[in-house]
DNA sequence: ATAACAGGTTCATTATTTGAACCTTAAGTT
DNA sequence: AACTTAAGGTTCAAATAATGAACCTGTTAT
């Protein structure tokens, strides 16, 4: 790992729970020396991506970062129009929604919403990335993205987050094939204890996805027949989505959702 | 400069007009070795911070930094507050307005909004970082900001951007204590020719202002009676910005204000 | 066919990053 | 008031990672 990634990593350390850190908290989670966190902390500081509050001399995630965001969405306006449809979504549906795009071999969250009105909800942090292997999210991102991303996995180690993660590639490609078959993913508490989900993918450009839809709901509240809604609802979501991003759906995809529902 | 800097500084050659670039265009724009510059585009896109076209092979910023934002934003909502009211603003002045962060011995733009009408309009860049004493937001970030801002610049040397831009610190320091004085920030075409704007600072936490709050107006067209208006307007709208981050206008400050109004 | 150019790669050289140890400040304890 | 602890911050020789000239590859234009 090269300097700019070290310093890079610092920054996801940030979260919704824990958005102001000391250099303690970052050498203790990196596990680098303090020296050196210490001056990548400086050094991303004096370019904007954190600032430092003056009397804690805790770190926030700073003002440059907000500006590039916002230089993206005027250009690429994905999360503005994403959120859109999935606050949309998230009253349909009343459970929680979110929306992620692939980066690299994970699923990095652009945007979440909750309605969901039972007792218990779903944790979600859009700090934290998403194993292909084990989402909704990241199934329909391996049944509709870019072939590669399954091809790169094929000789990675598929963590396990629960008896129902799939950690044989061979088992993976068969549940990727059938999510290709379905037109949607299924994940009953592959990743967390607890949660299942539904997952749709959505297009940019090109014939894969970029990202996707994915409604995730408290296992024990899960009500299998209310299955055909929720895909019926994330194939809508998606269909809108894609279009106001100048993205298509593939039509034998398209053809597939049409049958479907 | 270190290699951190160096990786993160590519990331400023973004703007709206530019929102792709290949490798040559960095090479070009930040004067660096092309292999180098190509490991740090790699790296950065290993992170999330850059995506690559796969057809044009150009790259444009990244997931991580719309999720970084969103992060800072669910915890620091800044920006979506500021955003209220600057569109406000901006209705109601019929000029563009825009709102900046300090950041460092610059001002980071973090928000504007352009509801003119008349023949011209101020060319306004989210990319472009502004000059502390050049321009309105400036001077009030200088006037009412943290005063080792105002130290610091002694002994830098004060870019000349035309022929009413202070370059001499002396000066400066009268100027900024002019806008101490007022309560508002006034700068005519001392940046770019042809604009004037007025600025006033808001408040996050402490006694000193984290931003700054302006309207920019092509100086053809500003009718100098109006300024009484203006100043009023955004003495209303970094009020209310001030308010919903938590933050206090000083005591003397809030009172100049309510004595000119 | 060939030239021009952008993207991407290599490897010996060079310069920057690194970390153990040290200093400083603030808060809590005796 | 002296002591303890822990966090933030700094130093400098040693070690490692960044650098850039030259090279390769693929695409486009002539």
């Amino acid at each position: 790992m090269g300097t700019i990634a070290k310093a890079l990593n610092l920054l996801n350390f940030f979260s919704e729970n824990a958005p102001e850190l000391g250099l303690m908290d970052f050498k203790n989670l990196s596990g680098q020396d303090k020296a050196t966190v210490y001056r990548h902390l400086t050094e991303l500081e004096a370019n904007g991506f954190l600032e430092q509050n003056e009397k804690t001399r805790k770190y926030r995630l700073g003002a440059a970062i907000v500006r590039l965001s916002s230089i993206r969405e005027r250009s690429f306006p994905t999360r503005r129009i994403v959120s859109e449809w999935i606050d949309r979504l998230a009253e349909e549906v009343q459970e929680l929604v979110h929306a992620s795009l692939i980066q690299r071999l994970e699923m990095s969250p652009l945007y979440f919403c909750d309605k969901s009105r039972g007792a218990t909800r779903v944790n979600f942090s859009e700090a934290e990335m998403l194993p292909l292997h084990a989402t909704a999210s990241g199934l329909a991102a391996l049944a509709f993205g870019p072939p590669s991303l399954l091809e790169k996995l094929s000789n990675k180690h598929l963590a396990k987050y629960s008896n129902s993660t799939p950690t044989n590639f061979d088992t993976l490609k068969t549940i990727v094939g059938e999510v290709h078959e379905k037109g949607f993913s299924f994940s009953n508490q592959s990743y967390e204890e607890d949660v299942c989900s539904f997952g749709v993918p959505f297009f940019e450009a090109g014939p894969y996805a970029c990202g996707t839809i994915a409604i995730a709901i408290p296992a024990t509240r899960l009500d299998s027949s209310k299955a055909p809604f929720y895909t019926k609802k994330l194939w809508e979501a998606s269909k809108a989505v894609s279009r106001e991003l100048g993205g298509n759906i593939p039509e034998k995809l398209e053809n597939k959702w049409r049958q479907a529902a």
